[in-house]
DNA sequence: GATGAATGAGCGTTCATTCAT
DNA sequence: AATGAATGAACGCTCATTCAT
């Protein structure tokens, strides 16, 4: 059998991803601004020139470490949405996913939290985030078209849902509550009342 | 009588507000570490150096900024709650308080929701936030002693409640939501399911 | 008696001899461009403008703060050399005044050593220099004629008899070496060693 | 045999030792607190942030450079010393050791007879002076047990036999006197009378 | 005359970016 | 492809000097 002609590369670039891990990491730690670049090619292990062979300079970064967040998050509740859910049980899928999205990946969860308007972003991330934004509306209006969600703008409903879960990982960042499992299960259950029709 | 014909002099804290002003403006354009101090003393229309006369270093200008604007929007809250309210009308006060405090010094609650953990801020703002947390916490206990709110731990429905009302005002930032006083009273009855019981 | 037609004025301005001990001390301590001119003003006693009615700028400054030292120096020591004293008793004379000098004025002394070549220092203040240095040699031609000093450059013995004074003195600032009576006396005994023919 | 055919490449500390030699000169001519930085960077050939390559900041630059010409010094005076000489050979060979010293290297001569308490100087820098001048010390601890150098204390005699040759530097930077090798030779007989029993 | 708040040029230092190796 | 020494523009901040009071 005939090999296909491609060259065999680097595996998907170890490095790159090592740069975009160490940018997450050192924005949530020190804001964007306060991060130098030195700092990240060292946390990532290689040298401060070579991250420039995979991002044009600190913007382009920053918004490929926006991009990359953002897209794990959708993917994350896009998997835990598809099937034959009632609009409850969607919701519940949605307010796990964000947990356990959190859990899994605190880092991201924060970074797009706190640096979803920074002035570095570009307009294509910008369109992610509309882009994820949509297919959210799109799942409220399902769960409004049912009966089973209030009849409010959508935007309205996202918005205050996810305000509130990120309100809670701010309150714990804060040292004034513990973000366990039965803290989360109490949040959805609170979080219910104000989808609920 | 005549008043006197002396020269009305300004005030000697002028400039001190000026530089104020302008860092709470450029510190939610552009972000703390993003702004350099220069562009500050311009946008106040002072010579650089003079920022030093009212503030020890860029740091202390930070938490300057965010102890004004934690402390008027401590105030304004205050201010609403205060008379023999039940707990739902408490509730209201507050919701519209934020409304308020937001539409008269957007600047100002942009930065609070932005800025609540920068690394610059020191001891003394932690501590008023913690203060002002603890004056809100006492509400919510007595809304639950009174049977209105629902029994979960305050922390709980506080950061759910400003997590639902920032929400808002990211996605209206963000383009997808035009907060208006239809919207908000919307949002309202939205965010009073979290709390009552 | 008819009264002199001059104004009274402020006796012979307690301000300017405020800002130049000011200045002296302080260039000891923190050298000249180290100082701040706010700084001695603050020392002095005065504002930082007062500084500006009684010399034109900072070297301005620098410069009188030398010339009074030195035409200090020089007086003390022409003082003491005055009348038909032997040279070995015109020498004893002058280390002693040296000495004297040193401990009812340590300030312009180190003043003097260590700021002789500042940058700062313009014409006047080389020549004022320069004419010190003339009357001294003076003094050394008359102990060579009269057989008693050394036949060597009176500038080599200028310089290496001052030399070895400041030597003492740096020493002592080192903490290496208690400049006492005694001592100074011994070292008066040791230089006596280079002059003597 | 034949050399291999590879680049020859700079050495590694060429940058270094140029930024030292332009600090030495610059700290000489406008003192340290008069040296910017960048000026050193400008006569030292490289960009201004690759000083901080080599020194971690100013403070580290004026030690350095301290204790690259006080050791110079040392070992300059070291090397004459050595041997089987007497005290009165010993002495020469230090006179005419600090006369070449100066002749090869008077920046670095004028730089230790300026700067030997600048503010900047480190606790290290200080060890260093106080090791150069024990050992001094035992030179002339020598002399006086072999009967040759007078009865005084060594820090005395020290402090004016070095004072006495920077005073022949100072003048003749003055311009009053010229230093060549027989005036040199002069100073030392008179010298000589300072030290000898 | 005396003041000190105000200024902005210039300081010491950092860091995004480049490029010789 | 990868590096990290080198750069210089731009940062936070200081201070000599001015000028309205």
């Amino acid at each position: 059998m005939a090999q296909p002609m491609r060259k065999l590369s680097v595996p998907a670039s170890d490095k790159r991803q090592a740069i975009l891990d160490a940018a997450l990491e050192l924005f949530n730690e020190r804001s964007f601004n306060g991060t130098p670049m030195p700092l990240v090619a060292e946390r990532a292990g290689v040298g401060a020139g070579t991250i420039y062979r995979y991002f044009e300079n600190k913007d382009a970064l920053g918004n490929a470490v926006f991009r990359v967040c953002k897209l794990a998050l959708q993917q994350h509740l896009a998997e835990r949405i598809r099937g034959g859910l009632t609009p409850r049980q969607e919701f519940h899928a949605v307010w796990r996913g964000l947990w356990e999205f959190f859990g899994a990946n605190p880092a991201a969860f924060r970074f797009l939290e706190t640096h979803h308007h920074g002035s570095y972003l570009d307009a294509e991330s910008a369109a992610i985030s509309d882009a994820v934004f949509d297919s959210t509306a799109d799942f409220v209006r399902r769960g409004q078209a049912a009966g089973t969600f209030r009849a409010a703008a959508p935007a309205l409903l996202i918005a205050m849902t996810f305000g509130a879960f990120i309100g809670l990982v701010k309150e714990a960042d804060a040292g004034r509550l513990t973000l366990n499992e039965s803290v989360v299960d109490d949040a959805e259950e609170v979080a219910w009342n104000m989808l609920r029709a």
